[in-house]
RNA sequence: GGCGGAGUAGCCAAGUGGUAAGGCAUCGGUUUGCAAAACCGCUAUUCGUGGGUUCGAUUCCCACCUCCGCCUCCA
């Protein structure tokens, strides 16, 4: 497939480095509370970007880590009175249900920062033996940006702007007195009082990882120093990537990341997604509105990720009926293509031109219109054609991670609701309009809709 | 101020130097006692504004307007 790649800012054919598997890190989630719908934009479009590979016949390997400790979690663990590994334990439970229920692959390997604190030293370690890092009277270890020349290309900040970027407020904050430099950034941190029990004996005395440290020491560890593919919300490329690249560089050499895959961020209503403008959802608040992971999951994939998507509640119920007519087309053609024909042999049929989207720069929104465009082609095909067609659309909706909803089961009735229901198909077969229409009515209000057929009546919860 | 992205029908949203995918909604039709549900169909001479290049631009260039993101720990 073929993606854009936001160092060289070019759209690249992506080849495994070692000639089979495709190598990739996600940076995962800082387990501080639930994710909002703005964090699974990138988790759903990094699954549909490895599903796509996968449905192309690539071997993949995906890392996502888990931030189980940083100033948010250690925070905001005592402000609930919790050990650390308790809260986060918490949080990540509930993050792994989320990502299950929005259908999310779970990565081949998922560490925690807390699990690799050594490796972390030891990279720390090595920088400041490479004089790429040095130790402040404090204790806290720091990265030295002069010494890495590159730095900001993937940004692409030159040190002029980097070191106009420093607003007053940052030469006010007493934290960085220490620093040589105010654009270098803390690999170790010093213990500090506020962190209470969470500290870590290194060779510069008690203290802990800085967040940037945490994925090159996991990267090092599971992926080595040239790996294919590097992933996390736009937010994240200055500084947390740029960052990335100049400790893993100059620690290890190699070129870490071939490439960079960027998604952007959501709005909401047309505005920053951000809790004081209260609309920032979680899966569960978008769950006590009526609106299933599932549905969610179509919104997120609905708009390109190289362009902000504007996420409304209206979005979601477009989503609902949107995913219920594919059910039906998806339906038609398995009752059409009969039972004798499963076919999996390989080709998309109807459905190229949805796949052809997905490898183009992981079009979703063009991967969903060349499913609707192939149902309508395939309204008419039979037996085995119907049955090809339908491998087709079930290989594209594997690679989009989108799972169609059933066909509504007849929901238990109450016995008064369907006696009710029964006294109005009677008044009905008797031509009594009034009295029919008022128990119509009456079933309305108590919340169920009645769908007349001349061969009887069903009920569905309204 | 610096870097970057975006403005396409009521809403969401693809796409292209050669005349605008798709979804939702609306509307019309079939059906219905009337509805609902279901099914079928219609709906942008036009792509923020003004110039320019071109046989031809929404697509390229320039200017302007508006919105959004990043600029030290937020996906």
């Amino acid at each position: 497939m073929r993606l854009y790649d936001t160092l060289t800012r070019e759209i690249r054919e992506l080849k495994p480095i070692d000639g089979s598997t495709f190598r990739f890190y996600c940076c995962g989630p800082t387990v501080y509370g639930p994710a909002h719908i703005g964090n699974f934009r990138s988790f759903v479009l990094q699954d549909v970007f490895r599903r796509t590979l996968e449905t192309g016949g690539m071997r993949t390997l995906h890392v996502r880590n888990i931030t189980d400790v940083d100033d948010k979690t250690i925070r905001d663990s005592q402000a609930a009175n919790e050990p650390l590994s308790e809260f986060t334990a918490r949080w990540t439970d509930r993050y792994h249900a989320d990502c299950e229920a929005l259908n999310c692959l779970p990565p081949h390997v998922e560490p925690s920062a807390v699990e690799h604190i050594p490796q972390q030293i030891e990279m720390a370690g090595v920088l400041v033996e490479k004089e790429h890092a040095y130790v402040s009277d404090d204790g806290s270890v720091y990265f030295r940006i002069s010494s890495f020349p590159e730095y900001g290309q993937l940004s692409h900040l030159d040190t002029r702007e980097l070191s106009l970027g420093k607003t007053q407020e940052a030469r006010a904050n007493a934290d960085e007195y220490e620093k040589d430099d105010l654009a270098d950034f803390v690999l170790w941190k010093a213990r500090r009082p506020e962190d209470g029990e969470n500290y870590w004996q290194s060779p510069w005395g008690e203290g802990r990882p800085g967040w940037h440290l945490e994925c090159s020491a996991m990267i090092k560890e599971y992926l080595g120093t040239d790996f294919d593919l590097h992933s996390g919300g736009e937010d994240l490329i200055f500084p947390h990537h740029e960052n990335e690249i100049a400790q893993s560089r100059c620690a290890w050499g190699g070129q870490f990341a071939g490439h960079w895959f960027h998604p952007t961020h959501l709005i909401v209503d047309g505005r920053k997604m951000a809790k004081s403008l209260g609309n920032l959802y979680t899966i569960d608040d978008l769950a006590e509105k009526g609106f299933s992971p599932m549905e969610v999951r179509y919104v997120l994939i609905s708009g390109h990720y190289r362009k902000q998507l504007n996420f409304t509640l209206d979005s979601l119920t477009a989503a609902r009926e949107a995913l219920s007519k594919l059910a039906k087309g998806a339906r038609g053609l398995a009752e059409r293509a009969g039972e004798g024909h499963l076919l999996t042999e390989a080709g998309f049929g109807p459905f190229e031109s949805a796949w052809e989207a997905l490898n183009d720069d992981l079009n979703t929104p063009g991967c969903l219109g060349g499913i609707f465009t192939g149902l309508r082609e395939s309204a008419k095909l039979e037996g085995a054609e119907a049955a090809a067609a339908l491998a087709g659309l079930n290989r594209v909706l594997k690679a989009i991670g989108l799972i169609l909803p059933e066909e509504p089961t007849s929901a238990a009735v109450p016995d008064d609701i369907r006696a009710l229901a029964d006294k109005r198909w009677e008044a009905r077969a008797a031509k009594d309009w009034a009295k029919s229409d008022a128990m119509r009515d009456q079933l309305a209000d108590l919340g169920w809709a009645v769908k007349d057929s001349p061969q009887g009546y069903e009920l569905e919860p309204a």
